[in-house]
DNA sequence: TGTTATTGCGCAATCGATTGTGCAATAGTA
DNA sequence: TACTATTGCACAATCGATTGCGCAATAACA
């Protein structure tokens, strides 16, 4: 079904139809009549216009590009499910491209989703490039949770080095030393300035740093789990684990566990990123908790500035502390 | 930057520029030379075709409507992403609506993406009416993990019935008689069918059905924890719990957690839905596991047959049992 | 009645790519 | 040389909706 044979039907033209279905009656004059009779032809027939022609004759698609390296992620799955709701909001619909965190996958996503003219584009990068983001002269785009330093492509963030200063001033207060980091993807700013956070803490309270290690390479279970046996084969093992999120942090657990160790009572740990179950776990696990929502919210926020032709600022979202039983002190009375 | 312009600058037609790209130059007889030149044109400007006109003209767009009642529920991200992967290698793209498990918002979303002429929908659908799914003639559509008796809209799903009654049939073969289960959305089909398993199984044991409540009434960490409440005020408790997902499970272990009481020693817990964390928790939580990519992988195949014109079949894929510690043996010696 | 204003709606171009058909120019053959 | 076959490419219509402009028909007014 079309216009054209909506206005067959009725012996009008298509464009008193189209008038008529994009609410222009009155600015066009037409009768009331006629666009009742219009109205109503196009609810008995259950008339939708074909949005891929009025994409190109108007030349915006209300469709915005999600990039994301990995969905299965919950942090991730929570942030596209709070931008979908967002953005339904808005009449905008959700383009979603998982990665894998490989940078090629990016690059190749960034292309499609540009040939089919999304209006924006939201992307948590790889963050190892960003050559491929700033192809997108025209499409705007706005980054979330990972950014560049130096490159002016807006982004919302958690403020990452604060939430690791804070969790790690936390562990010395608790009488912790010889801590043990260990980190996602290097590369990412998100990494970096947790690291950052870590290692600026620990200097502030004045620890001797030569224990302290920061280790690992990748945000999963698997990097968490195998640089935690490689910090369990060191004798001297760290009073506290670090880790730098969630999926990092169930591979420290699990790695623990089959060591024979406890937490907290032979090794505290400590997760960036929040998650519903870790209250749950044994024992519950402490955590930085991201404001989410917050980002998702001001990520799409910001993007519709720059639909707007506005300036976009960046954000840096502070996160919090929830301790939990995870972490035990070993202050001496 | 269009075909037209790259003709123009060749000064050769857009007819000889667009079937030189969509590598049709033989079939049409382009010469080498004349075929070398606009592939050059084409990388030097990094031209890709507007797939908004290509969509136009073709009458297929290469997206996918993929229907979600929460990606935020791990076991729909993890769909998403097996889904999303393998639409990929298929090039195709993928249109995400997060229903909020309303029907009325999967009823819009099933609206929005026809007019935007998706080839094909993956639905997992709210469950409680299907007329509306109905609305795509020309468009195929696959079920996921939930469908509609009688209805002959194909889909693919774990099969429930057999996972809910093998997880009884193992309560059962620990001692367990008073069973409580925690049910889910319950005009859902998974839900049904999960319940039917779990009542089987008590009645082909000879289970005295009169303390098998089975009560709540929604997928959430909140209804666990409120269904649980609700047990728990009853003199005689249940000996083991069966929660039909795993954000149930969740909220009837916050909810026995805050009673004082301990699994499994005073109630056995067990999952349908396994996660990654569920070994980590305290206890370790016993579940039925759910072929995730089997389903994602499966309901892609799916609809790639009805694309290609063909029958589709239904799939009830088969769940595996993960005991674990959270279920307590009570046979007296 | 003659003139101007207003009402109601349609013509045709446009968005960018694809494609059936056709027409020169060149090559091949007798 | 005359004629046919082949090569190489372009014309113009098409997908479906939107919109600037214009033209009748009717209304308003003198």
């Amino acid at each position: 079904m079309t216009i054209k044979e909506l206005a067959n039907e009725l012996n009008i033209s298509t464009t008193t139809v189209s008038r008529v279905l994009t609410g222009q009656e009155k600015k066009y004059r037409i009768s009331a009549k006629t666009a009742q009779k219009v109205k109503d032809l196009a609810k008995t027939h259950q008339f939708a216009p074909n949005q891929i022609a009025r994409n190109l004759r108007l030349q915006k698609t209300n469709t915005i590009g999600l990039i994301i390296p990995d969905i299965s992620n919950p942090f991730f799955a929570n942030l596209a499910r709070t931008i979908e709701v967002a953005l339904r909001k808005r009449n905008k619909m959700v383009l979603l491209c998982d990665t894998k965190d490989d940078t090629a996958v990016e690059e190749e996503s960034i292309g499609l989703l540009l040939a089919r003219k999304v209006d924006g584009l939201l992307v948590a990068p790889v963050g190892e490039k960003w050559e491929h983001l700033e192809k997108s002269n025209t499409t705007p785009i706005v980054l979330i949770d990972r950014y560049f330093e130096d490159k002016k492509i807006p982004y919302i963030t958690t403020d990452n080095y604060a939430g690791s200063y804070e969790a790690t001033s936390y562990l010395i207060s608790k009488g912790h030393q010889r801590i043990a980091c260990v980190q996602g993807r290097i590369n990412t700013s998100a990494n970096k300035n947790r690291v950052e956070g870590f290692q600026r803490a620990l200097r502030d309270h004045q620890i001797n740093t030569t224990h302290t290690l920061v280790l690992g390479d990748d945000y999963s279970v698997e990097n968490g789990y195998r640089s935690t046996k490689i910090l369990l084969e060191n004798p001297e093992l760290p009073t506290a684990i670090f880790a730098l999120n969630n999926q990092i942090a169930l591979g420290v657990m699990k790695a623990i566990n089959e060591a024979g160790l406890h937490i907290p009572e032979n090794i505290s740990l400590l997760s960036f990123d929040e998650q519903p179950y870790f209250e749950l776990l044994s024992p519950p696990l402490s955590a930085i908790k991201q404001p989410m929502e917050g980002i998702g919210i001001t990520a799409v926020e910001t993007l519709f500035e720059l639909l707007e032709g506005k300036r976009a600022t960046n954000s840096r979202l502070k996160p919090t502390l929830i301790p939990r039983a995870s972490v035990k002190s070993i202050l001496k009375p």
